[in-house]
DNA sequence: TAAGCATTT
DNA sequence: AGCTGAAATGCTTAC
């Protein structure tokens, strides 16, 4: 069975070129674009297997459509030369990979390739066309399918015209109608002024076509009808210039689209001529040939020996020069991990030690000597997980000197994958098996024994000792080198510790408090069936939709992907309404704190400590801050009292003592005080004022005695947009006042805070240009979204990179503190304890005797922890329990 | 496993 | 014309 596989080359390259971060040879040229369109055809040859295929491109400038219409794809910016020159690049590489491409002086590339999908209607091929443009989708039928790229470009989304029917309603057809009446900018092609997606839907589904909607323009009211009346012409033309031209010319056929493979020594030339590494090994050559430079990694060569095989003393030798470690865990608690073995890198030689091997003293005496050893470096891969998983066997970690996982944050905080295999592969070492591989996963999970876990294990030692002086080098290139040693590093060091400790929960102020939620869940759920009049699963959003919209009828104010929106904002409006809307609301905030807060918390109190001990983890939030689990400590109720009732069974571990908190005073503004410069700002700051009434003061023009509440809370919400990244629609939404007021408010808003816009408007410059952005401490985050033609996508990338510096800043200056505190508490032999981060907030348990100290210490610590232009203030309290430390 | 909802800073 | 405030985790339901 034949397959055709027609690829719109102009519109794949564009999506890549503005989907893919810069990337340059070492030569200076940009490949960004080539390698984006590179990874798209190796996964379509993979999934597709054609037997035909073409890359189709636009010839020159003018086509037929220009006549009669001179302005068509006018108006456009200019191709970047970062992309324009990688045209030639691609049509090379298109060669290496002996695919057919075509192009044709007066015609653009959709025409021939719509030209070839009727081609192979006609025939009965199967066909896939693989654009980035909606247009194409007029092309889909029986036989041929559109794949548009999604996100990215190697993703790509599937349709057929029963799928095209589903998302629009419309006949693959009437999608010209569609671009008929909406028009489209990039192309220049006017449509119906006043028109969009939605208005030109609801007249397709009401009238078919566009010959339809103007043959019924009598039908239409106000401002719509005389929209479409005076366009009448520009719909007419706007359809014409929208489709696609099927009978061009052309003068291949399908014999010489014929695709029988690629010469993957010419590709792999290509390969390394543009620096493509990990993709030349994705290449499987027919024999590894030249390994000359740039060539393909070889095979690492290793040997493997086992604790046993190995003397003591060859061991002892083998560890005091050891490279790297490697320590296996299986489980996503650590704390709960099951240790399944280490293996440790010395040149070429590993040792590995299974977990039986570790409980045998007569074997692992050495070993465990090392690990315990400050003096010893080690070098390794989420050591962190490993000090705590090896903590709860009575093994302490001590000397974590570099560590991969860490460095590979760090230099990527986005990046979904962060695993060993991952990294070898983006580094472009020889890869690595999976865990998932190796171990299975899920129901299926089982740790090998023997030969094949000794070599994984070793492949992994082997694996970081390879990438360690990549990624050192790679972080000196990002100025990163001080931010891991004397930042990350350390404080992965001081959250074991901190993890280790755990905080001690009392269960019985949970089980009372669990209790009483019983009690009022069975109430309200009693009442809600008694004013449904039935019973039905209330923690469904499909059956409570159903229940508040079909047997009501209550208005539909939002809907979801799958049906109707319940959640809190769209209950809220339903109040009026019903008075079973309260109820619901009562009811989830009861049962929210019954499941996820008593009964949640309950679970994860060890038997064996009376404590929860969470994991920290320092490589997940792409702005610095921590995430916590198992529990999640940095959201524990407090804004309404029933919830923050949970804060009093969180007690010291040891009787007479205190737990003490100390929060950051308006941390984010402060910092963005600092790095905006704005006067104003600033000077709210050295004054210590209220930054919300200073706020309301400069941008309503009052006194502070003329501030009221009210003006106060809408100052305090710009505050909250300003850190997120402003926009009047969101600003709106939160005040509950119309977009134009928002705007306006904003406008008032940077009037005054001059600084503050204009570090809004250079840091998404700056992001535009570098790729990135950074915080103080030189942290990064790359926004290759920021150069999308996408609004979605590119505004989102925007806000990213203003929100970015202020929260990583601060995220910063908290594990700065966080460090210091615990030196502190070292160097002055205290017996109080960290135990606790909460983004801008630090909670201790403290002896009586310690409790002055520590209430001018802590804070102290904190508001030091660096200098700003603004001062930083920590506010401190203290309690027999976290509710009472408010 | 994904979606929808709720919780925090 | 777009339809959007930043960063997270956990529970329940539905597929």
């Amino acid at each position: 069975m034949d397959k055709w596989v027609l690829i719109d080359g102009n519109s794949i390259i564009y999506r890549a070129f503005f989907a893919m971060p810069p990337l340059t040879n070492s030569a200076g040229l940009h490949t960004n674009a080539v390698y984006g369109f590179t990874t798209m055809l190796l996964k379509l040859l993979e999934e597709e297997k054609p037997t035909h295929m073409l890359v189709a491109f636009d010839a020159g400038k003018v086509t037929f459509r220009h006549e009669g219409y001179e302005a068509y794809k006018g108006g456009r910016e200019k191709t970047p030369s970062e992309l324009s020159e990688q045209f030639p690049v691609l049509k090379e590489l298109l060669q290496a990979f002996s695919i057919p491409q075509y192009e044709l002086p007066g015609y653009e590339a959709d025409d021939i390739i719509g030209t070839l999908s009727r081609m192979a209607d006609e025939q009965g091929v199967e066909t896939v066309v693989v654009s980035g443009d909606k247009d194409m989708l007029q092309l889909a039928s029986d036989h041929v399918t559109i794949a548009l790229t999604r996100k990215g470009v190697s993703e790509v989304e599937r349709y057929d015209p029963a799928e095209i029917n589903e998302k629009y309603g419309l006949t693959p057809l009437q999608i010209i109608d569609l671009k008929g009446l909406m028009g489209d900018t990039s192309d220049n092609i006017p449509g119906i002024p006043g028109v969009g997606e939605k208005t030109a839907l609801k007249l397709l589904h009401e009238y078919g076509s566009v010959e339809g909607v103007l043959a019924n323009t009598a039908a239409l009211k106000g401002k719509m009808k005389e929209k479409v009346e005076t366009h009448q012409d520009s719909a007419v033309m706007s359809k014409r210039l929208a489709t696609i031209f099927r009978e061009v010319p052309l003068e291949k056929g399908a014999a010489e689209l014929t695709y029988g493979g690629y010469d993957a020594h010419a590709l792999a030339d290509m390969f390394r001529k543009l620096e493509f590494k990990s993709l030349l090994e994705r290449l499987e050559l027919p024999e590894a040939g030249g390994a000359a430079a740039g060539g393909p990694a070889a095979a690492p060569t290793y040997e493997v020996a086992t604790a046993a095989s190995l003397g003591r003393s060859e061991l002892t030798q083998l560890l005091a020069s050891s490279e790297s470690v490697y320590i296996e865990t299986i489980g996503d608690n650590p704390h709960q991990a099951r240790l399944v073995g280490l293996a440790v890198a010395s040149g070429e030689r590993v040792a590995v030690l299974t977990y039986d091997d570790l409980m045998d003293p007569a074997l692992s005496a050495p070993v465990r000597g090392w690990l315990e050893d400050g003096q010893a470096p080690k070098r390794g891969y989420d050591l962190h997980k490993a000090e705590l998983a090896l903590g709860w066997l009575g093994i302490s970690l001590r000397g974590i000197a570099f560590d991969a996982l860490l460095a590979a944050y760090l230099l990527d905080p986005t990046e979904s994958s962060q695993t060993l295999a991952a990294l070898v592969q983006r580094h472009g070492l020889a890869p690595i098996q999976t865990d998932d591989a190796v171990y299975g996963k899920g129901a299926r999970l089982q740790v090998p024994e023997g030969a094949v876990l000794a070599n994984h294990l070793a492949a992994k030692a082997d694996a970081v000792r390879r990438l360690l002086p990549l990624l050192s080098e790679a972080l000196e290139q990002g100025n990163m080198t001080k931010l891991n040693d004397e930042l990350e590093l350390p404080l992965a060091v001081v959250l074991a510790g901190m993890e280790k400790q755990g905080i001690q929960v009392n269960p019985a102020v949970l089980e009372d408090l669990g209790a009483e939620l019983e009690k009022g869940i069975s109430q309200y759920m009693s009442d809600i069936y008694t004013h449904a009049g039935m019973e039905f699963n209330i923690g469904s959003p499909k059956q409570l939709g159903e229940v508040l919209f079909e047997k009501l009828g209550l208005p539909v104010i939002k809907k979801t992907k799958t049906g109707y929106s319940t959640d809190a904002e769209v209950l809220e409006k339903l109040e009026p309404y019903s008075e079973i809307v309260k109820m619901i609301l009562h009811y989830r905030q009861l049962t929210k704190l019954q499941s996820t807060y008593v009964e949640g918390l309950l679970k994860e109190i060890r038997r064996d400590t009376g404590k929860v001990h969470t994991y920290y983890r320092q490589t997940i939030a792409a702005t610095g801050r921590l995430s916590s689990q198992f529990p999640n400590l940095q959201n524990i109720p407090i804004r309404l009292e029933e919830g923050r009732r949970i804060r009093k069974a969180f007690v010291p571990s040891e009787p007479g003592w205190s737990i003490l908190a100390a929060d950051y005073s308006q941390i984010e503004l402060r910092v963005l005080a600092h790095i905006s410069g704005d006067e104003k700002m600033k000077e709210a700051f050295i004054e210590d004022a209220d930054i919300h009434t200073k706020t309301a003061m400069d941008v309503f023009g009052v006194t502070a005695d003329n501030v009221d509440a009210n003006m106060r809370r809408q100052a305090k919400a710009v505050n909250f947009g300003i850190v997120y990244g402003i926009s009047d629609f969101g600003l709106s939404n939160n005040l509950g006042i119309t977009r134009k007021d928002a705007a306006r408010f904003i406008e008032q808003y940077f009037a005054v805070f001059q600084g503050v816009r204009a570090y809004m408007d250079n840091i998404v410059a700056q992001a535009r240009q570098d790729g990135y952005v950074t915080t103080l401490l030189e942290r990064r985050r790359y926004l290759p979204e920021i150069k999308a033609s996408n609004f979605n996508l590119r505004s989102f990338a925007e806000r990213t990179a203003m929100n970015t510096p202020i929260q990583g800043t601060a995220a910063d200056i908290i594990k700065l503190a966080m460090v210091k505190m615990d030196a502190e508490i070292r160097n002055r032999g205290l017996r109080s304890r960290m135990l606790l981060q909460v983004h801008d907030e630090l909670v201790f348990e403290v002896p009586p005797e310690e409790l002055e100290l520590m209430k001018t210490l802590v804070p102290e610590v904190m508001e030091s922890a660096i200098a700003l232009d603004v001062p930083l203030r920590a506010d401190v309290s203290y309690g027999d329990n976290w509710y009472e430390a408010k």
